[in-house]
RNA sequence: GCGCCUCUAGCUCAACGGCAGAGCAACGGACUCUUAAUCCGCAGGUUCUGGGUUCGAAUCCCAGGGGGCGCACCA
């Protein structure tokens, strides 16, 4: 953005329209859509007319004015449609031809197909719902200033239909992960965004403060506590899409607010979760694109069931040729950790250590899909014990396209075993690991009534959206992506204007 | 936080040390089947800001600001 400071001189004139047609509306009787005449008048000849007429309403994207005749190119929510308008036939034809681009208008005619082989409405009569008195960019080429269409969404959408496709798709994405976990038999429950401590994930949260309790409270980094004590109270299958809020740095793969979905299944371990995370995922790719083989940054992908199951250490070795576990004499798996230019610190155990290698190493060379399989407990507080492996826990991330897409455990269900565990974390946190868990112990007190085993699992919708549609940058999926304030001088708006008196008040 | 790149008309972009330009939008006009209509005309600028170098700076240098990408952090 050149400019911080837009002033309003750039605005378009107030245009008045003449004639009858001035008076702006309350409300309009649309009675068509453009995809719905588009569909109901797919067969209809060259040149011919129906008879029939409708009322249509949207934004005018385009206009050709031929002297006595005029088309224009109207847009809604479902299309595009085209008026056709004449002296002869249009009320008001001259303000007609003189319309913005961009105005909203109704307009009401017959549909016909002209002989040049385009449907439209033949427009009779037609008003102005609203004027628009800034242009939406190139009519051709669209906006193309990132920071432009990230800040002014509103005219992005209409600039750049990619926009509006990403953003409807977000929309039917979620929707048909709603239905898929309410057929089976999951119920959607809202948790508490204000948490008096946060939890459920190590990140650094953002704080505030409410001022009758005067506490401070804490913006949640996951819902999974919260649903977790649900699941003590009996709700056996519970999910939650929600906002969670992490206040950690901005990238093409990050904003500090995202769209998780999480859910806990009574009576189930990881690897019911892997099952139930695969076929999720393969049935949203069917929705959305017919298949699940897609490309995407170019790469193919396919997403059938079942997913790649490995282990951490095996894939470590995969991709380095040595093989670390948490046996490995810690000595050694320090030297690694350093050799690969971790900057090392005398306060991780082997755990640490292994995970550290394997990010380093290992997880962006994952195309996947895969689930990563048995991470280490030191890093895990609150999945269960592995089975078979000890010091190891049931856990794994899905890694598609490189990243992590969800992360899952069989949930640790013994509060003796979850006490120490946050212990353990707070002590991290003493000793200046600010991401590190507080001990939450009102959720001790509800694992104390009993938690049955339980597999839970964490998603991120904005990934996964980003995956289905081949956004690159998270921000393409977000409507409107966090970004730095525009400069408080600088106001952009209706109060804008050159007319300062009009805001003394 | 660090590194690299970038910022010119409302939008999309030229000019790259020598008169700041074009297309679209807007404004005025011509045109009875257009499809980014076409054509004629008019208007639009603190070249992000502030310093510096130079006879001369949009262009080169320094500082600051916005944005992008990468690293770090993280999902």
């Amino acid at each position: 953005m050149a400019h911080p400071l837009r002033t309003a001189d750039h605005l378009r004139p107030q245009r008045a329209l003449k004639g009858t047609m001035t008076d702006v509306p309350y409300r309009f009787d649309r009675n068509a859509t453009a995809a719905g005449l588009a569909a109901d008048y797919a067969d209809l000849g060259i040149g011919e007319e129906t008879g029939v007429t409708v009322r249509v309403a949207g934004r005018l994207m385009l206009r050709r004015d031929q002297g006595r005749l005029t088309f224009g190119t109207l847009r809604d929510s479902s299309g595009a449609i085209q008026l056709f308008a004449g002296v002869k036939w249009t009320a008001d034809y001259d303000s007609f031809s003189h319309l913005n681009l961009g105005d909203w208008i109704g307009a009401e005619g017959e549909v016909v197909r002209t002989r040049t082989g385009e449907l439209s409405v033949k427009v009779t009569s037609w008003v102005r719902l609203a004027e628009a008195r800034r242009s939406f960019g190139d009519k051709f080429r669209g906006i193309t200033d990132v920071d432009l269409r990230y800040r002014q969404r509103y005219a992005d959408l209409w600039a750049n239909e990619g926009s509006r496709d990403t953003l409807l798709a977000r929309s039917r994405i979620i929707s048909a992960t709603r239905r898929w976990l309410e057929d089976r038999d999951f119920v959607e429950v809202e948790t508490p965004i204000f948490h008096p401590i946060p939890g459920g994930a190590a990140a650094r949260p953002f704080t505030t403060h409410h001022n009758a309790l005067d506490v401070d409270l804490y913006l949640r980094i996951a819902p999974e506590l919260y649903l977790k004590r649900l699941v003590v109270g009996g709700f056996e299958r519970v999910f939650e899409i929600g906002r969670v809020f992490r206040n950690e740095g901005l990238s093409p793969r990050h904003n500090p607010e995202f769209t998780m979905l999480e859910l806990y299944q009574a009576y189930a371990d990881y690897g019911d979760m892997m099952e139930l995370i695969e076929s999720l995922v393969a049935h949203l790719a069917t929705v959305m694109l017919g298949t699940t083989s897609l490309v995407y940054a170019g790469r193919e992908l396919d997403l059938s069931t079942p997913w790649r199951r490995a282990s951490l250490s095996d894939l470590v070795e995969e991709q380095t040729g040595r093989r670390y576990t948490i046996e490995t004499p810690i000595d050694e798996l320090r030297a690694a950790a350093g050799g690969y230019g971790i900057p090392v610190s005398g306060a991780w155990g082997p755990g640490k250590l292994l995970l550290e290698i394997y990010e380093k190493t290992t997880e962006a060379a994952l195309w996947g899909p895969v689930f990563v399989t048995d991470y280490p407990k030191e890093v895990s507080p609150l999945a269960r014990d592995h089975r078979d492996q000890p010091g190891m826990v049931e856990r794994f991330e899905g890694i598609v396209a490189g990243r992590e897409l969800c992360n899952a455990f069989s949930e640790l269900i013994d509060p003796d075993e979850q006490k120490a565990r946050f212990e353990d974390q707070a002590r991290a946190r003493a000793a200046g690991d600010d991401e590190a868990m507080a001990v939450d112990a009102d959720y001790l007190r509800a694992l104390e009534y009993g938690l049955p085993p339980t597999g839970g699992l964490g998603l991120g919708i904005d990934r996964l959206v980003m995956l289905l549609t081949g956004a690159e940058a998270i921000r393409d999926v977000i409507a409107f992506p966090t970004l730095r304030p525009e400069a408080p001088e600088a106001p952009d708006g209706p109060a804008g204007g050159p007319d300062e008196a009009d805001r003394a008040g």
